[in-house]
DNA sequence: TATGAATGAGGCTTCATTCAT
DNA sequence: AATGAATGAAGCCTCATTCAT
């Protein structure tokens, strides 16, 4: 399902209008599952923050998962939509490289709840996304973005050869995601410094340093 | 409750020994939070692996909740107790932050069920840790081991002036919890050759690597 | 919840007819809690003697106090509906006084099962009451007819003046509700005697008798 | 068992004298059943506010019921011990009976817990007095108080004849106890007013009146 | 398309009591 | 005489889900 604005269904009532209650459904669901979990979500308290009633659940998602996993494909969706849109071709690769950087960790700063159904995902051992094609699909072509930079980089000598796009993937998102998953313990115990916006500036500004010390070509 | 290898009591029988009762609930608790959340596990299913009864739980723990915030604290205390015992006196700076860092990625490697439970407590809004003197006091001494590398490398005039030691262990935590509690996601999607043991190695030195890079003075 | 004949709903069928159900509930509810007491008394003893199920107590009244204290309710409303409909306004105030005094004694005695519970409201420090705003609100309007027959006596000259209705109405019950709330210790000591319908009845003339003259202007 | 202030164990520490961890946990039990019911009170509550252990409970006085019941005797033991030790004969007849009756309304509002604690056993259908033989003799010595003056009212000429002691005890009872037994209730209602100490010397008189003009030769 | 009523299964917790020493 | 450890039975309540209309 995708959350359009579709002009024909907005037109229409709200009732009687399946695109619009699905919609309600869904957006409700999100902020539940990311609020409370899989298992600590009450399908009864998603119902009473819908404009619509809980038989209409099971009526479109057919039962607690099935709602759970269009919500955790609609997680990948937007955190993968936002670097699809990004515009790195008129860019040197050092340069398009930290920009890419930088706005994955922006973006993932952004999207607290996506990031916290992911996590809520790996907790269940990524069980629903090996279900899902849908969600699984659509990791792949954030991927391409950072592989066809790399592979400009090293076109042009400015990169060192024998990178793994797979590996800085990882990297870039190991920062982006902890500082948004963990910081709730972080926080808890080495106070909320790290958070403040000059703070994850540096952070951020870091990141990009390490990412590009990492690719570029040692100087001789 | 500290898990005590005591003679006296070890000598003792099963019954009649809350120490080993005790650590018996105990250990299934950590292992079965860590397998299915605080909401997803069963106090049933704790209580049926356990070599004494159910409600023995609740003598010794009060309730879940009460269970839970000792597999939370003994979590922490695994996680931090290994860097504690780190020697890294006889090194130079240099060697002593790159042991450290090394050292906190396997440690992680090596202790999944704890970042997972970390991982739950996130999820919960880290409001069991807040109400736990005795986890979030753990944190603060591994903290201190990095702190004082820092400090002998700048005094050493090795490492660059102004480090923040709390953002560099925000740094390398990242990068050695997010290897453990994303793999179930990022498995499913970009396989599983990341983690396979000669790329794990790999990660973990290119993690150095970051971490010196960012500390070192840079060459003039 | 007022239970009511409704011609309605009763139409319907056992099922699909909330008010039907919830009245079942309540009134084999009023009979456990009056019998048992509210810490004595069982969920699920209720629900057996119920032609529904368990959980529609807790889908209709939230939990066993909810529903204990609609039980508290229905004892109140019972207990002062008697009153309201009796008709005194024909009646000089020395004869109205009499009926009054007389029907509240006869009326305890036939609704043991709601003196009991509100002993047992008692026993729980009236907790239950302070939170329910219609109990409370209905025991004002009984006050209201004996305050009435006192102002007209004392109008007419022929009861003294300076009464308090409050204390009257503390009298009269005290010995209307004392009559069924300590009939089970006192005839275990001293016989059932006193509660055989001759003695009740002298018992009942005697109460007549003294709050007359309790309020009678003295005779010169 | 009596509490009595015996000086050999008095002299005896805490420990190792089984009469004072008798009072002890009697004590305690009192004011438990008379806070909390039979069933609303927890052995372990009773037990945590004793200076001995649970275990000590069932070791002297069998399981909880077998406690309970030594609170109720000593309930009525402390009730009627008041009235026992009262000296009524140096006094004619009608102020005799007029100082019987105010202290038995003194008294009963002296000693609420013991009130709630018959209280709590009409709940119970007096099935544990009917169990305690002790309990029931108790009540017919203070009985035969009242009926010693109403004879010698009688054959002084002063009381008209036919009386019967049992019906008079029943109707002081009844608004001595009922003061007590129903303050929660009837104070949440109609408020405190009745219960401070100008309103309650009011009732008192009031009820000395009521009782001499039930017994009193009618004038002429 | 939509809904209020209904439910079985199972969850967490509490309780009085007994055991082993 | 005294105690901390242990327990089976049963209590209250919640949950995702389905039924009847």
């Amino acid at each position: 399902m995708t959350i359009t604005t579709d002009t024909e269904t907005e037109k229409r009532g709200w009732t009687q209008n399946p695109d619009a209650v699905k919609r309600d459904i869904l957006s409700v669901a999100i902020s539940e599952f990311a609020a409370n979990g899989l298992s600590g979500t009450r399908v009864d308290t998603i119902a009473s923050r819908t404009r619509t009633s809980k038989r209409m659940i099971y009526y479109y998602f057919g039962d607690k998962q099935g709602l759970y996993i269009k919500a955790l494909e609609e997680a990948y969706r937007v955190l993968r939509e936002g670097e699809a849109a990004l515009d790195l071709d008129d860019l040197p690769p050092r340069e398009a490289l930290a920009k890419l950087v930088a706005f994955t960790f922006d973006h993932h700063r952004r999207n607290p709840d996506f990031i916290r159904i992911v996590m809520i995902e790996n907790i269940h051992h990524a069980d629903h996304l090996a279900q899902s094609e849908v969600a699984r699909a659509m990791d792949v072509p954030a991927l391409g973005k950072l592989a066809e930079v790399c592979r400009r980089g090293q076109e042009a000598g400015v990169f060192r050869p024998g990178l793994d796009p797979v590996a800085l993937h990882w990297q870039v998102c190991a920062l982006s995601v902890f500082n948004v998953s963990n910081r709730p313990t972080f926080s808890t115990i080495f106070g909320t410094a790290l958070f403040e916006e000059a703070a994850q500036e540096r952070l951020r500004a870091q990141l990009v340093e390490m990412i590009l010390a990492l690719v570029e070509q040692p100087h001789p």
